[in-house]
DNA sequence: TGTAAGTGGTGACCAAGGTCACTGTTTTGG
DNA sequence: CCAAAACAGTGACCTTGGTCACCACTTACA
């Protein structure tokens, strides 16, 4: 029987019965920007990378942890409209893949999916908001800290198997430009690279 | 009777028996960061602007128009989380305020509020991510254009009575960076001010 | 095992936008 | 009506981060 906090036996059951269990390996494109989609996913194992675009140019929005949905597929589903972001497995992931014409009915039948949803919603809309703090309000050198020590907490890995321009790429910037400001940090102790890793300090 | 678009009229007559309607002066903080609250606002007349701001810095992130709701007030409330952003009235409003725990109930009780709140949610985070994508994928000449359409467009004022000022502190920048690329789109025929307002061309 | 691809380091330079200082003009309230 | 406050314009300068051109090192795998 799948795990999820909070969701109660019977829906459980409904759902196991009705969804299929995927196992998708690293790396992954699961969701595109412009796509229509008709499941929703809903992560078991691994972690799935929720970002935004455009002509090269990438921001990490947000990472779906084990017991987690996307609430863009929610949306885009259910509305039939087209994603707006992209979304990659950063680990092999088991995903529960929930077919839309069920949930739509799901959520009036049993209360404690449409909870779930709603505390999806909020977690994304605190996650994007954060993100908008960080753009706005703070320098390279503390986005840089804070998207590491995120990156350990979420992977449970310290240190990390990390290359600088995947860092620039999920920060939005350049590899030269996460060269130069990782070096600033390792000479103030805030980390240690070794060959193709970073700690945190 | 408040005319709100697909609600139910038994939600309705439940909305009005037990809820209060306030009439908020322009220019009045209703929400600040930080702030607990009790009560979910349901903008009936006029017109609420949602910001985030650290350190005299501010930015803009979306206006909640009439038949709209304050989502960041929906959890904080149910919750008991405090507000994580400042909303202020921009227009004389009229606003609905629904008591939480009355709102709790109606919510399992009728889904097109269930709904609503979805919806709210939806429309939320689409305007997040725009924010996203306009501060890392725009310059400042675009965002102030975009800036000065949707301020148009959600007022219905053409020619803006605004200042320069407050064109910086809605998009996070300095006043004399408004009046260089004010003087540029002048320039190039986009806009076209006079004394203390700007129209778009 | 050698070569191609990926990775990291670095200096020079550039562009956008933020800051400062100061001026003149407009608006407002007593 | 006048003074104070708010507003707008502008040149000089600074800071951050993006770009470019290289070079050297490591890793993967053919």
């Amino acid at each position: 029987m799948i795990k999820i906090p909070n969701l109660s036996l019977a829906l459980k059951t409904q759902i196991e019965t009705n969804s299929a269990l995927v196992e998708i390996a690293a790396e992954t494109e699961i969701l595109r920007e412009g796509q229509y989609i008709k499941v929703i996913p809903l992560v078991i194992e691994g972690l799935v990378k929720v970002f935004t675009k455009h002509e090269d140019k990438e921001l990490l929005l947000y990472y779906i942890q084990p017991s987690e949905s996307c609430v863009m597929s929610f949306t885009a589903s259910l509305k039939n409209e087209p994603s707006k972001v992209f979304a990659i497995t950063e680990e092999n992931s088991k995903i529960l893949l929930l077919p839309v014409d069920k949930v739509s009915h799901w959520i009036e039948e049993f209360p404690d999916l449409n909870n779930l949803f709603f505390q999806q919603y909020n977690l994304r809309y605190s996650d994007l908001l954060e993100t908008i703090n960080q753009l706005l309000f703070d320098k390279l050198d503390k986005r840089l800290m804070d998207y590491l020590k995120e990156k350990v907490k979420v992977t449970k890995k310290n240190p990390l198997k990390i290359s600088h321009r995947q860092i620039a790429n999920e920060l939005g910037t350049a590899r030269e430009v996460i060269s130069r400001v990782m070096k600033k940090l390792e000479q103030e102790s805030k980390v240690k690279q070794f060959s193709n890793s970073v700690e945190i300090l």
